[in-house]
DNA sequence: ATCGTAAACGCAAACGATTGCCTCTTAACT
DNA sequence: AGTTAAGAGGCAATCGTTTGCGTTTACGAT
């Protein structure tokens, strides 16, 4: 049915391997220019395509790569696929797109299944907390590169963000408004970049003295439920707190509706601090304070690194890439002012 | 490298065919039970991965769709992604996002793409607006659904949502609130939805009397910054719209920034009606009327009719689903009145 | 002893493209 | 004339699996 190279060949009364090689414009053999002339025209008479499918099996290089990540409708990870996808595209590439929705063995099955498929590399924001397994990964020499989370004792190719410094400037700024009792809606806490955001709310909680009480963190999901149920028992503490560092794109869209439930108002109530990378904040009734990714960039960097490494496997190197977080001050936090039942 | 049947086969002393048999569980040729359970334990042994590469070549069946959309950091097309990935995994597919950035080009060259690396179906949301390419397309016997987008006079399987009804509710809510000037913050023109939409408002507008003017309607983008632009060419016209409908995710992001710039109170300066499924507009200072889509619905049957048109080659009829929009009313429309500079 | 037959498995082609190696022709050079 | 070399292109194996068709063996029936 489709034309392949045999069809060509045939009707030009040559071999195949002749116009593989013109069509492949591979010059270790010399064919006349007039035989390339004139496969050429056949070639494009017969509307040929090349079967990849045929051409990656026996090249083994499928110029795809793959790309797992927890949730692609959450907007960090689809703003970074987005920048993933056009890179990718650029150099030639396929982009396979694996959810796993923070599922370990979706995640396993994926990565093997990749694997299987021959693809050329993989971009992985893992929701795996054991390390070994990659390090059994890195064994199998196909090349990855982490992103957003990573094993600070396994070096690993990746690309992640300052989590650590980013939560301990927050906290800072709460302090420096006068807030000496500060939330922490956690987020899953087994993934690296909580674990490192908790380490710098409370370094900065331990270094400025201010309230360290273990009631003042909650949660442990990552869905807007969650964070709705994680705010809502924040702020209904005998004793709450008076500013709150949210972690997680979903999670502020559930801790947005504890708040509006209980009836607090931003910043006059409640300062708020967010991570998220979602495009609307700006433009909230209280436009948020946040802590956000520069998107375009993880994803520019992950892919050229992983290009990398794909064009020099013997290359064994490994490069860890930190990129700067945006800390974007807006009007959701204030000086903290005593409650009223105080 | 890589363990493959024939490593099987000769440590099991039989032929890889056998294996192939007995791994694929094919029951057309008998094969012992004894043997069975050798080569089974040989190739656990062994850790035998099948090379998918090698099947799909020769079977001709990738297990892999391929998805087209326009922007996957786009809320409305990562929604609907997530549910495909979904369905796609449980069928035992992959999924090949392709961004195309509503670049015609970029689509073309995918969809071309995509056909040579052998994938077994496509869903497009697609950005052409020459039906004559989908027409073609339908006769190259690849299995695919088109998504959002479509053609009214082009029999294509398709899912879609009813727009023009939508916005011509939208019309009608507004000028039941005694609104006669009506703004249409547009988006592309040529697309299918963006027509439709249209044409809700115009039959709504001339239905009922209200004003129907040319300057009404503005906008031919897609993105935060001509949304922006429009909206504010909308308000700051000499008579300006006492209300307006908002169309896509991205535009209506600019319309709220232009709103601000404009210190416009919504809803007392301004009734709006957004189009767009960001899981925030509840949670806004102003919570936005919206109509948004059932993405999780519209991936899902995009799905089961992609997989039983590839299950069924043979059957050649046209499946067209209309899924209905979901109105939410919230605070951002209230009645009109009359202008302080009136 | 012969035939039939079913069970159990082997054989080899095929999918389409690539590539190292070989062959043939031609022309230049000694 | 004979040698050499380059130019132009053919040959066939190979990638790993699948599958239609054969072949062998064993065993019961005649």
């Amino acid at each position: 049915m489709a034309v392949t190279l045999r069809d060509i060949a045939r009707k030009a009364r040559v071999h195949p391997s002749t116009v593989s090689r013109i069509l492949q414009n591979n010059r270790t053999v010399k064919i006349s220019e007039e035989t390339r002339k004139r496969i050429l025209a056949i070639a494009r008479e017969l509307d040929y395509q090349p079967n990849e499918l045929a051409r990656a099996f026996r090249l083994r290089k499928t110029q795809t790569i793959g790309l797992i990540i927890p949730d692609i409708s959450n907007s960090f990870f689809s703003g970074i696929s987005h920048s993933i996808e056009k890179q990718i595209y650029d150099a030639g590439y396929n982009l396979v797109v694996c959810n796993t929705n923070e599922n370990l063995e979706k995640e396993r099955k994926y990565v093997r299944n990749l694997m299987n498929r021959g693809i050329d590399g993989m971009i992985i924001a893992t929701c795996q907390n054991d390390e070994k397994y990659f390090s059994d990964l890195k064994k199998k020499s196909l090349p990855f590169v982490l992103i957003d989370r990573f094993f600070a004792n396994l070096a690993t190719n990746c690309v992640f963000s300052d989590n650590k410094n980013s939560a301990f400037a927050a906290v800072e700024k709460l302090k420096n408004l006068g807030h000496r009792r500060i939330g922490f809606l956690r987020g899953r806490a087994q993934l690296s970049t909580i674990r490192l955001r908790l380490q710098g709310y409370l370094e900065a909680i331990r270094q400025f003295n201010l309230d360290d009480e273990n009631e003042l963190i909650a949660g442990d999901g990552f869905t807007v439920e969650e964070g709705y149920a994680a705010t809502k028992s924040l702020l209904t503490l005998q004793n709450p707190p008076t500013a709150l560092l949210t972690s997680g794109n979903r999670l502020v869209i559930g801790a947005m509706q504890a708040i509006k439930e209980l009836q607090l108002k931003l910043p006059d109530d409640l300062s708020l601090i967010a991570y998220t990378d979602n495009l609307f904040t700006p433009y909230l009734a209280c436009p948020l304070t946040t802590i956000s990714h520069p998107l375009a960039e993880m994803g520019e960097s992950a892919v050229n690194l992983l290009m990398q490494k794909i064009s020099r496997p013997e290359d064994k190197t490994v490069v860890q890439i930190e990129v700067k977080t945006i800390f974007s001050v807006r009007e959701s936090i204030s000086a903290c002012r005593p409650r009223m039942d105080e």
